[in-house]
DNA sequence: TATGAATGAGTGTTCATTCAT
DNA sequence: CATGAATGAACACTCATTCAT
């Protein structure tokens, strides 16, 4: 996403890209804490190569999500514009789905070891935007408490992920739970919203 | 739960009992990375006194967890017999605010760094039937959904932290959307369950 | 063997006999890495009380290197006057049988860790002195050959030491061939010294 | 005996043989116990060069000794060829001479604090073939007992060195005195061996 | 530019020794 | 005097980062 002074060779493009998706992979599965050794190993490079692209352990974080929330973005633009009723929920199962094991972003999203809205500013920024636009969507048609704010989604978010990770393939019922709960009108529990849930 | 087989001398007592503090303290503020020497210094002790009192390092996070564990029981035992109704929510928000920068706790309960069900089986175990009595005595009030078990609670629980120490002191709104879902009949929103949650 | 300023209360002096007799067990057994700690816990005592007799851990090394020697040097006085030709091969069977485990003394002997010579100079010439004797009877019956000192046999009793420490229980053949060497006429190989190793 | 699997560069070969040299002198002469920080100060590189070599302390202490027992190895199969009669006893003294201060191989060797046979097995079965070799020829020549065996040597060359070490450079007598040992017939003394021994 | 060897500060843990109880 | 808790200097080993090849 971000654009390098120069174009990269081939090579060096190839490598970067090879490092952030090994990286990815394996702080997901085994934490922060593996060795840049081990990751250059992994991706078959020197530890000199790792740290040509990204030049701090914390640089190689941010990258990784940065990358991710670039992903996500994506993802959600796409959700949103097909069934803007209930894209929210959609992306929301997205995510729980999709990073199942990624507890190294999840990590990092609820800021154990980095502090994110320092580390990718912009990133963040459009991330919570587009949740924005998702939750505006989803309020306008009446399926979500109007009195929630995108920054109580993400931190809902945070949640649901912490919850995912802890309870590994069986945690729909839990799931269920919470988006009951944002589905529920403030003051009394919504009527018109069942269908809001259907999945 | 059971003590020593010879109580510790008055001194040695204060010292691992400062220990256990500062350490609790620092943990829960900073993370299970902080040094061991630190921890000695911030308690005015030398390391070997550490050492001494808790052999490894993990000893002491065990130490710390069943301490915890202990103090919380007691607290939900009591709030079960004043309130059964409302026990489960009271307790759950008493967690939270409690241990709103519990992050060492946290931590470990979520399993980042320590394996609970391993290290402390029987606070564990004591933790999790403490949790199914409030949770039955709501659901037989009819304050809570009737299809939740003990180990989802534990789940919510895990999930309400990780959103508190995301969010901070600004976290009620997300509490609540959480207790709502809880609270709600399974099939159908509106219960009687309206005045369950008057906090 | 030396006398305390004071003489030690009765169960001071216990103690103190009980500490030597655990540490040399334990040394000779499991060498001298040991800690003290533990010596202290077989011996049923404080670490502290160790430390109000053995003032360091080296002094606690040569105390019980005195020790030994003091029992050695009476051992083979007692040979000595029993059949002076002999004396000297009885004695090294005596050592290297009883002092087969006796790591911890070989060790010591043998300088590892430990400058015998300078931590108990008067027992080392106490027994240096009865191997004198030992020797010059042992050359008087024709039994030994007449260009060797009393410290040569020290340095071959260090060689058989570790020789036994090696190979265990099956050191016969090795003992043999070295005290065969010992017996030998220096020039030409003797012919009457045949009846002083019957053993 | 087998190499890495790729050539080390120039400078990480000589850093290594730094290392392992300077390693089995500071070890020789001032025993297992010094620290890698010290040995890395002595070789003139930092402690985590020494670890990328070897990466425990017991893992350098088994490069050192099977180091030594390939040139021990060479050097024997030379004097070998050179005079199988003579070739034992010139082997015994080469070892001697060149290890006068290899006081951390003899450790190695006698199994303080190493267990050589489980560290560098093929390196003992090869030393022990060799030994094994040299003493048949010396055999054959009737210059050694016909009863001794390869282990049977190999125990008195421990006591050998032991007695090296305990006397340094005054041990030409007790050597005499073992080898003449080793020479002599087991039933009678005096054989035609006379010759054997003109060192 | 890629490599991987070198660096060196930092971490958990041990243990000889001291000292309050 | 005995006890055992406290001390703190080491030590083996790790790993983020730098740099020679």
């Amino acid at each position: 996403m971000a654009e390098q002074s120069r174009p990269l060779r081939a090579d060096a493009a190839r490598n970067r890209a090879r490092v952030l998706q090994v990286a990815y992979e394996t702080f997901a599965a085994e934490g922060l804490a593996v060795p840049i050794d081990e990751i250059a190993r992994r991706a078959g490079v020197g530890a000199g190569t790792v740290y040509r692209h990204f030049p701090t352990k914390e640089s190689l974080f941010q990258a990784i999500v940065a990358d991710r929330m670039g992903h996500l973005i994506d993802v959600a633009r796409g959700m949103a514009a097909d069934d803007p009723g209930q894209g929210l929920f959609k992306f929301l199962h997205y995510m729980l789905e999709e990073g199942s094991a990624d507890q190294g972003l999840a990590d990092a999203l609820a800021g154990i070891g980095i502090d994110l809205g320092a580390s990718v500013p912009d990133g963040e920024r459009e991330f919570m935007q587009m949740l924005a636009e998702l939750l505006a969507a989803a309020q306008a048609a009446g399926c979500v408490r109007s009195d929630v704010a995108a920054k109580d989604v993400k931190t809902l978010l945070v949640g649901l992920q912490a919850m995912q990770r802890y309870r590994g393939d069986d945690a729909e019922l839990v799931f269920r739970i919470v988006l009951d709960g944002l589905a529920s009108s403030p003051g009394q529990f919504p009527a018109g919203s069942r269908d809001c849930l259907s999945r």
